[in-house]
RNA sequence: GGCGCGGUAGCUAAGUGGUAAAGCAUCGGUCUGCAAAACCGAUAUGCGGCGGUUCGAUUCCGCCCCGCGCCUCCA
């Protein structure tokens, strides 16, 4: 079975085949950093991690590039607000989106290019473009002409005349063309500028990632990534000046992840309608939220609502009761294979455990499929919690040995998705901790009701007890009694 | 208007040319002094509608309806 990926550019699934293997290049378009990372910025970093960390398990060395884009006008509409240098700006939030991924979860790229740290990248990659007569300058401006590149719109499945006939490309006096985009932007007075052959001025949007994928992954690049709204115009346009300036093919596969919505409308700062993933962090845990986030196909579009963080929470919750009820192995060697004389009620188990390393593959291989996985997680899990219920499931070598599996199982998922690794009761007092801070409730006040409640029904004193419970309700709070006289509790 | 994606149980969501994973919710049961916790079990004769191909289609083809995305800064 190999790895098959969907390639926007050919728009089907194709097998994975990079430049020199074991060797892989991706690059992921990061954030413009003028503000709050959102939940739909979460998504993709999450996606892409969640690839880098499957092409590694799958024995590839990955190079994994993500940039930030600190040069842009809204950086400098939003220094000039606040009186600060744009460098400020672009820091404050460089430093955010880079403390919320972290809890997230996610690797750190390899690579994590700034634009401003690479003009002069950019400014020799214009002048090849202009030497090769496929740019021009118009006092100042550089723009690229787009109707010198015959394949324009392959990606995005754009047809020049049509882009021509829309009206709504603005219209610039020093444009040749309306098509046609900037590469290089002549300066106005309160905005950064970096000396250019041109005169001083700032690089356009496109020209960044062009610069700086090629400078650190050479060309092609097996993988180049980012959110779907980047094909056009921004891949669109990477393409064709990586492309025009080199003579040879620019990206291998192209990969883009659907978008997050609210509503089932796009979540965008421009609607208002977003959700900053620092609010996220504060609110679910972050493996739930990153459990949510791999929850559908990448490619498709996921709605985002409390209700869905929520359900996403038991389901995760379920995971590590099932762990918690299972316990680690004490110690000793984990067997290749399971005992010979398997118990009627550990087989359907032991078969899914066996087979769960090659259906993981299996899923992952086919461009990604986590949803898939996750209901192989839950077919596992009430096979588990079938041969827990047994009065098999407690002891005896097929016990040890499925603890094991179960931990190898446990490590490979945390490994490649970045879940079901936890300790299943720290997990537990992360969700508990989370939801008494939402509620307000104080976690002593809570074991004070439940030491009272317990002694009330030592003296058979059930009327109080029921009323403790009742209060106890009323906080949100259930529990279970356990045999030996201590009550289990969960907060809602 | 152009291009593209999608419509599967109450909600979310995989999937296959031969008869529908999983999660949440709901109901039933086990456990419990009781218990909305935990566990087990049940729940889509059906996969937007209408035709067609086929021995057989939710899965392929055509048309239609509906939702969404991109075409402008956007992960």
């Amino acid at each position: 079975m190999t790895l098959r990926l969907y390639n926007t550019l050919t728009r089907c699934k194709e097998p994975f085949a990079p430049q020199r293997p074991p060797k892989v290049g991706i690059y992921v378009c990061g954030v413009t950093v003028w503000d709050s990372t959102h939940l739909g910025h979460a998504r993709a970093a999450i996606v892409f991690d969640t690839i880098v960390r499957y092409l590694r398990h799958r024995g590839f060395q990955v190079t994994y590039v993500k940039n930030y884009t600190d040069v842009d006008d809204k950086i400098i509409r939003r220094a000039n607000q606040d009186g600060v240098p744009w460098t400020a700006v672009a820091e404050k939030y460089i430093a955010e989106y880079s403390r919320d991924m972290e809890r997230l979860g996610t690797v750190k790229p390899d690579v994590e290019p700034r634009a401003s740290a690479h003009i002069g990248d950019m400014i020799a990659m214009i002048e090849t473009l202009m030497a090769r007569g496929l740019a021009y300058e118009t006092q100042g401006d550089v723009f690229y002409a787009v109707r010198t590149c015959a394949d324009y719109g392959q990606l995005s499945g754009k047809k020049i005349e049509e882009l021509a006939v829309g009206a709504r490309v603005e219209a610039n006096e020093a444009k040749r063309d309306p098509l046609d985009f900037a590469l290089w932007k002549r300066a106005k007075p309160d905005e950064p500028s970096w000396p250019s052959p041109w005169g001083p001025g700032r690089p356009g949007w496109h020209i960044e990632c062009s610069a700086m994928s090629t400078k650190y992954l050479g060309q092609p690049i097996d993988i180049h990534g980012g959110g779907r709204d980047l094909i056009f115009p921004h891949h669109e346009n990477e393409i064709a000046q990586a492309e025009g300036a080199s003579g040879t093919p620019f990206v291998r596969c192209w990969m883009h992840n659907g978008s997050l919505t609210i509503d089932s409308e796009k979540m965008s700062k421009s609607l208002g309608n977003y959700f900053r993933t620092s609010e996220a962090l504060q609110q679910y845990d972050a493996e739930v939220i990153r459990y949510f986030l791999l929850s559908s196909h990448y490619r498709s579009p996921l709605d985002f609502s409390t209700m869905a963080l929520t359900d996403m929470g038991r389901a995760v919750t379920r995971f590590y009761d099932a762990t918690g009820r299972l316990g680690q192995a004490t110690a000793g060697a984990f067997p290749a294979a399971p005992p010979k004389t398997l118990p009627d009620e550990a087989r359907p188990l032991v078969r899914r455990l066996q087979t769960f390393h090659e259906e993981l593959h299996e899923a992952l291989d086919d461009d990604l499929n986590t949803p898939k996985v996750f209901g192989m997680m839950f077919e596992l899990v009430r096979d588990l919690n079938r041969y827990l219920d047994t009065q098999h499931g407690r002891h005896g070598p097929i016990h040890h040995w499925i603890q094991m599996a179960w931990s190898t199982l446990r490590q490979q998922c945390h490994r490649i998705l970045g879940l079901f690794g936890s300790d299943a009761a720290d997990f537990r007092e992360r969700m508990k901790a989370m939801a008494l801070g939402k509620r307000g409730v104080d976690h002593a006040t809570v074991e004070q009701l439940i030491a009272q409640r317990n002694t009330a029904r030592r003296t058979k004193d059930f009327a109080t007890a029921d009323q403790i419970r009742d209060q106890l309700t009323a906080m949100g709070v259930s529990f279970k009694d356990r045999a030996d006289g201590t009550t289990e509790w969960h907060v809602e």
